[in-house]
DNA sequence: AGCACA
C-alpha cells in the first residue's frame, strides 16, 4: 500500500530506522538531517517495543514536509533506508499552537489505546518501568542566518568554531568518514571552515554523527550544506 | 512491520 492515502501534513512519520541507535542521539541526527527542509518544532522517538525504529519530525511548514518526504525518501541513515510517509494525526506541538489541543481528549485516547493492547495482549505485562530519559530535542543553531532550505550537496559549511581550530583538527575529525576529501578554512574568516566529501549522501553522514561536535566546551559545531 | 507526543 503506498503512502499516498495519507493527506500531506507538517509532520513525517519515518520507520525502518536503526533500532540501535540511542534515542537522543537519533533525534539530534534526524534534526540535523532534516533541518535543511525548514524549521522544525519538534522530534518524538520513542524506544517502546511498539514505537522503536520510528519517529515523527515536526516542521512549521507542509512544504518543507513535502520536500523532506520526497527527497529523503529511502535515504541510507545509520545503513538503513528510511522510510517516510506523511504523520496520519496532528502532533501534538501543533495542536497545542493553533489551540485544538484538548487534554481531556488525549486522555480518552491514551486509556482507549490501553485497553486495546490489554485485550490482544491478554497475559503479564511486568512492571512498566518507563524509561525516562526525558528532555526535548534541545539543539543550537547557527547564530547566523535564517535557515534557508539549502538542497544536500557535498560540502559541509562549518560554523561556531572556536578560533583556535585548525585544518588539521577539522581533518582529524571529518576523514573516518567516507567520501571525505578535503577541509578548506580561510585565514581571514574564523570560526567557519568548508569540508568537501565525494557526494552528498557521504556529506550527510558526516553531518548527522558530529552534528554540535564540541572541539571546546563552549563551541558546539554547527553543521550545514553550504550554499553552491 | 510498527502512527506518538515521558
Amino acid at each position: 500500500m503506498l503512502s499516498g492515502d495519507i493527506p500531506p501534513s507538517q509532520t513525517i512519520y519515518i520507520k525502518n530506522l536503526n533500532e540501535k541507535v540511542k534515542k537522543e542521539e537519533l533525534k539530534r541526527s534526524l534534526y540535523a538531517l532534516f533541518s535543511q527542509y525548514g524549521r522544525i518544532l519538534d522530534v518524538v522517538a520513542l524506544k517502546t517495543p511498539k514505537l522503536r525504529g520510528q519517529a515523527w519530525v515536526v516542521f512549521t511548514e507542509i512544504t518543507a514536509a513535502s520536500n523532506a518526504v520526497r527527497q529523503m525518501q529511502n535515504f541510507p541513515f545509520y545503513d538503513k533506508p528510511m522510510r517516510i510517509q506523511y504523520a496520519k494525526t496532528k502532533s501534538d506541538c501543533i495542536a497545542k499552537e493553533d489551540g485544538s489541543y484538548d487534554k481531556k481528549k488525549k486522555q480518552e485516547e491514551k486509556a482507549e489505546r490501553k485497553r486495546r493492547a490489554e485485550e490482544t495482549q491478554q497475559s503479564t505485562m511486568p512492571n512498566a518501568s518507563a524509561q525516562n530519559g526525558g528532555s526535548s530535542a534541545s539543539f543550537r543553531h547557527g547564530n547566523s542566518s535564517a535557515q534557508e532550505a539549502v538542497a544536500p550537496n557535498n560540502i559541509l559549511f562549518i560554523e561556531n568554531l572556536p578560533h583556535e581550530a585548525t585544518s588539521m583538527m577539522l581533518e582529524m575529525l571529518f576523514q573516518q568518514y567516507p567520501g571525505f576529501r578535503e577541509v578548506r578554512m580561510i585565514e581571514a574568516k574564523p570560526g567557519i571552515a568548508f569540508v568537501e566529501f565525494e557526494d552528498d549522501q557521504q556529506s550527510s553522514m558526516a553531518m548527522q554523527t558530529l552534528q554540535g561536535f564540541k572541539i571546546t566546551p563552549q563551541n558546539p559545531m554547527t553543521i550545514t550544506f553550504a550554499k553552491k
